[in-house]
RNA sequence: GGAGACGUCGCAUAGUCCGGUCGAGUGCACCACCCUGCUAAGGUGGAGACCCCUCCUGGGGGUCCGAGGGUUCAAAUCCCUCCGUCUCCGCCA
């Protein structure tokens, strides 16, 4: 949810940002127009209830043969009430689904124009060369009996996967290292819950566009959240946070379940794009005026994390229309993959500003004392996908796999993954 | 899964049986001032959140007793649904 009274004060700079996401520009004066009907209602009940208020009083001071005749008077003004109540609400609904509907306003600087539109902030890395052909991840993987995609459809369907041996012990290594790294930047750890209420994910604007991409537990109305971001946010829902000592770091790590909906025919080889996957997401509360370093912050330990594990990559600034409805601004770091010959999405961080703090209620005490909104961000700092780029940029001519300096503490000093016999 | 108890404006509680004087009391914590004087006690006053209006360093009104409905002129209080917490029993990892 945006800021109300930039609706009503401002619409020329939703229409803006409207336009620049590529969606309707006219929400934006149906929102205006609701806003005006929702306040009307506000102050016409108000004044009934006063009224009603004060007639009450009377009716409880008076004498006993006087009050059935006051109880008669104050009938009509009971329905007037009833009536007036009703509108609000319907007003109030009515303001929530069209003000709801309008995405974050993008910030400064992010480039108009959808999914090809992204601008590359930066290139780091030299694209690897190799003097043999380059085996892709699920070769490899299968070499080192590290992924095994038939028992995965077996067991549980297409996009499935079982990690084994050292791919399972790298995916746990991916992750300590991140987790390491998080904690070193003064983030708490938190192991969130994957299944959650309806409530919590409409909030984190999950449930909008995307909402076929998500499973849904029917007998239990709950969902499985694709991203820890979601019971990250919804951690501090309806809270006033004290931010005095600084803004709140956490890094969850969570299993993360996609259905890959409409993604049909898309990377279906390996486990760029599976199911289910592990991931450890950053997540932080800020002042509103500390949330663009944030982000340049949270950027900056994503892309030492592909420096340290020898990965080529650059770093994308995410067009308007590419954006989920909470963000504001998003980068992605997207790491080579030699036997594609492109980069791929490592990770992803957003900032939110105060959208999806709002939709929440997630409050902090500004210095006057007073509550405002506060702003979130989110970005990933390890997920399963990584595996792909680590095998395929550090193999071998003979299979084998060197494993990142970086990696090793976490693999019990292990420096190269070798191909198994089977 | 069965049975029961409970949810009050930071925390703890009163109020609910029998609807109106609850515009929600009290204690602790908090803030300001006073008194005292020294890591404390006492006194006085003030404090919450959200929304709307406005002649906007202020004033006024409304809403909030877990959430949502209902009954009623009037609901913390009566009724219904849901959510949550706790206790006991059963079952399972």
């Amino acid at each position: 949810m945006i800021d109300p009274q930039l609706i009503r004060e401002s619409p020329d700079a939703v229409k803006a940002s409207q336009r620049l996401r590529g969606e309707s520009e006219r929400l934006v004066d149906d929102a205006v127009a609701a806003d005006a009907e929702r306040r009307a209602a506000i102050a016409s009940f108000e004044a009934d209830r006063a009224e009603q208020n004060a007639f009450g009083k009377v009716v409880a001071k008076a004498p006993k043969d006087e009050k059935a005749a006051l109880v008669a008077q104050a009938q009509g003004l009971a329905a007037r009430v009833k009536a007036g109540q009703q509108r609000v609400s319907d007003a109030e609904a009515q303001f929530a689904r069209v003000a709801g509907a309008i995405g974050n306003i993008v910030l400064e600087g992010v480039p108009a124009g959808g999914e090809d539109d992204f601008v590359t902030l930066k290139t780091v890395g030299e694209v690897p060369s190799f003097e043999f052909e380059p085996r892709d991840h699920l070769a490899l993987g299968e070499l080192l009996d590290a992924i095994d995609m038939e028992r995965g459809a077996k067991v549980s369907g297409a996009r499935f996967s079982f990690l084994k041996g050292v791919g399972a012990r790298l995916e746990l290594a991916i992750m300590q290292l991140g987790l390491q790294r998080a904690l070193d930047a003064g983030f708490t750890p938190l192991i969130t819950p994957t299944l959650v209420r309806p409530e919590i994910m409409a909030g984190t604007g999950f449930l909008g566009a995307h909402a076929d991409e998500i499973y849904r537990l029917e007998a239990d109305d709950l969902y499985l959240t694709g991203t820890s971001e979601v019971a990250l946010a919804g951690y501090h829902k309806d809270e006033i946070l004290d931010l005095s000592n600084g803004p709140l770091r956490y890094a969850g790590w969570s299993t993360c379940y996609r259905r890959e909906a409409g993604s049909a025919g898309k990377d279906t080889r390996g486990i760029i794009r599976v199911h289910q996957f592990q991931k450890l997401e950053m997540f932080t509360y800020i002042e509103p005026a500390g949330a663009e370093a944030e982000h340049a912050r949270l950027l900056a330990l994503q892309e030492g994390m592909l420096q340290s594990l020898g990965l080529t990559y650059r770093v994308i600034d995410t067009a308007a229309g590419d954006l989920g409805s909470s963000a504001a601004r998003k980068y992605d770091v997207e790491a080579w993959v030699p036997t594609q010959g492109t980069y791929r999405e490592l990770t992803s961080t957003s900032n939110c500003t105060t959208f999806q703090a709002r939709r929440l209620d997630i409050r902090y005490r500004t210095e006057s004392g007073r509550t405002a909104p506060v702003a979130t961000l989110n970005g990933t700092l390890a997920t399963t996908r990584w595996i792909v780029a680590i095998l395929e940029t550090h193999q071998r001519a003979d299979g084998s796999v060197a494993v990142p300096e970086a990696l090793r503490p976490y693999l019990g000093g292990l420096e190269v993954l070798e191909p198994v016999a089977k």
